[in-house]
DNA sequence: TGTACATCAGTGAACGCGCGTTCACTGATGTAC
DNA sequence: TGTACATCAGTGAACGCGCGTTCACTGATGTAC
């Protein structure tokens, strides 16, 4: 695999690295993170299967890619949810709001991130990282909520709490599981929302 | 596919299915339900593949079964739980912790019924039946805890956000989530349940 | 009790499928003089 | 500006794999007389 960082070669490399992405985000949304397949990119790509091999290394080098693609465009989604307003309240509101519409928007690239893993497939430390700083913003602003004493401990487990509460209802509504029932899931996400922060 | 009811041939046949069932449950207890394949359990019982043909229409009609086997051991493991008291609040209690254990005890049991869809595979209709006789235990059991108007309504929104805060917990440690948190599962279970008992 | 027959569990060969991955190669593209 | 060379994207054939599923068959087991 080589890699020149610039000139055109390089430009038209990430091109195609970008569209072999959007390929198989396009059959994981529809298919799940199994259904992933090289061969079955190439062929809407109209190239063949061993081409791809000058731009991955195997097909689990390119999930890898797409978990941590996830993982990073969450975590920025998040951050920036949260740095639009100073308000402490209000931040958790903002990155609640804008977890939900990233989770509904592509559950599957939710799920393939909080949802049942991938048989097999173990996801790179690196994913530990990201998730942590996922999950900062939330604390920071539930900790400048509070005073006391203990208030970093404190502050953990209500995140914990909410975030497990959150990801409750999205994982039900991703998986569909609220279609049979009669459940508005965007109001029970919003009384979630609210338990915690009442709490 | 015949079907003798009775005689030694009859229990032959159903010792044969059972002994399947086992060998495909210990197949997505390690490779989820993706993972399930009729090959696979033929050679682990020293047959040839074709000889399940006998026993099952096919891969998918296997699954289902499995799947309906899954919602019917959870139903009655939690009509169990309620059955053994009167008091709506132990009840509730009683089927919360069953239904913690039994999640625990097989995770991959669990999410096959409440995790991510299996792509491809649609649960029969029979499942959404068997899904209320789940929620139903847990329902009555909180109906009994309330009084005033619109009790039927307030009960199934008070089921619906405790039984999203199990499963947001469930889920998390089932896909092995808490495991690089400090988290403690079975206590944020506890909070989880009291919050909605106290509420 | 013994024999003839029907039932049916299981085999073995074969099918087509899609998968990941390798390898030697062709031919276009960019670069250095 | 033009030519020679190196780089490298992409091809085509091939590999071995495991899968679900079919089909004609063999041989054991249960049943009816």
């Amino acid at each position: 695999m080589p890699q020149p960082t610039d000139g055109p070669r390089a430009r038209y490399r990430e091109q195609v690295r970008t569209e072999v992405h959007d390929h198989a985000w396009a059959q994981i949304a529809e298919a799940g993170a199994s259904g992933l397949s090289l061969k079955a990119i190439a062929q809407q790509m109209g190239m063949t299967a061993p081409a791809l091999y000058r731009y991955f290394a195997s097909r689990d080098d390119l999930l890898t890619e797409l978990v941590l693609a996830a993982y990073r465009d969450l975590a920025e989604t998040v951050e920036a949810a949260a740095a639009r307003t100073g308000d402490p309240t209000r931040q958790v509101r903002a990155v609640s709001g804008a977890l939900r519409v990233w989770a509904v928007q592509a559950p599957q690239r939710y799920l393939l991130i909080y949802g049942t893993p991938v048989p097999g497939y173990t996801a790179p430390p690196e994913a530990t990282e990201l998730a942590q700083r996922i999950f900062a913003p939330l604390q920071s602003a539930l900790a400048a909520r509070l005073t006391g004493a203990r208030r970093e401990r404190r502050s953990f487990d209500l995140t914990v709490r909410l975030w497990t509460r959150l990801h409750g209802v999205l994982s039900l509504e991703a998986a569909g599981h609220f279609d049979t029932m009669d459940v508005e899931p965007a109001t029970l996400f919003a009384h979630e929302l609210a338990s915690v922060l009442e709490s």
